[in-house]
DNA sequence: TCGAAATTCGAACAAGCGTTCGAACCCCCA
DNA sequence: TGGGGGTTCGAACGCTTGTTCGAATTTCGA
């Protein structure tokens, strides 16, 4: 079983890396044999199909994103506290799986089915989770600008993968950083307190 | 030549809904034809294949959006003005031109060889345009942040084809002001001013 | 060492794709 | 009324795709 597993991961590693450079729908099974080392019908062996692949980069990804999330979050109780922890977790989180992240981001609709059901769970506990915390720092804020806010957040995070070079010149910190002090510097402070939280 | 270019129009529209709705490499030529109400062979009248299609759909759309902002920023010549009609326009243009936008913002790495340079020789000048903004806005921001920062706001207006229901509780304008609100307050503000600026 | 189970893969298939071609059609001016 | 250019389309082609199948190979406990 263990040998197994690990030739799975494998091929779900590589899988991601060309389903990120080339887009899910332009990648052929043929591709994705000639990255992962396999034969076109070997692949069948691990997966039913082209689909289940990318089912399973998406679910095994979103699954951790969410969990540590939650871990994240848990490390403080000040709501804006909080708040910074998440925001920060997800940018480091994405720079460091740009490739999962990035079919996460791009390929969310890619999925049919039961498979998009599946995911969609997932990301309705993860957006959950961000608008409790947006409740927690502004209460007071109506709750379609706070949903629409949270959205706002995660295309700011999401985006990443369109223009981020993991060899440029800002790093993952400094751009958790930067992310986190212009949402909530504009979102969370800018009704009622003074700069400086 | 009149009926010759409303009918061009016509597919060009009608493509880019169904892009919008199947993406790109989802769509078939067959589906463009049901869609067009035209033949499968009558649209290589007016085009010279599925590429030059999306092409057409993201140079006409990019163009407009690239104008309407250069237009829409010369209506002030306070910089923090000059940045919020920048976002309201690029926000507003967006809800008012879902399909072709999401089709712009979603299928960026769709095209291939020339016809994605022409495109993001547009997209660079509109970056830039951005980019002078923010310098004039915090000029003693580090680059690298203003840079940055224009990502990561392009993010938050262009992740809105992603959740955004036309139908839904919030319109447009009051979406463009939150964006700018939570921007200006965080990123241009959020140093030396306080609220109300 | 034997043999069954686990694993790999070459070869082929059916379906769907974008594109082409030539004939038909329609409109409008001479 | 005749004819030519602008416009449409049915039919077909060649290619690529995801998937399957059965046999070959490897693995490993007994």
């Amino acid at each position: 079983m263990r040998p197994y597993d690990e030739r799975l991961e494998h091929l779900l590693a590589r899988a991601a890396k060309v389903f990120a450079e080339k887009g899910y729908h332009s990648t052929t099974m043929r591709d994705l044999a000639a990255a992962s080392g396999m034969s076109l019908a070997g692949m069948y062996y691990y997966v039913r199909g082209k689909e289940e692949l990318l089912a399973l980069v998406q679910e095994r990804c979103f699954t951790r994103v969410l969990a540590g999330a939650e871990q994240a979050v848990a490390g403080a109780t000040e709501p804006v506290e909080r708040l910074q922890l998440f925001i920060r977790h997800h940018v480091t989180f994405f720079a460091a799986n740009l490739a999962e992240m990035k079919v996460l981001s791009h390929e969310a609709s890619s999925l049919t089915g039961e498979r998009q059901r599946k995911v969609n769970v997932i990301k309705r506990r993860y957006v959950d989770l961000l608008e409790s915390l947006l409740k927690e720092v502004a209460p007071d804020e109506p709750r379609v600008d706070r949903s629409a806010a949270a959205y706002a957040l995660f295309g700011m995070m999401n985006w990443i993968y369109n223009w981020y070079d993991p060899a440029g010149e800002i790093d993952p910190d400094r751009l958790a950083g930067l992310i986190a002090r212009i949402f909530v510097g504009g979102f969370a402070e800018a009704r009622s307190t003074v700069q400086g939280g």
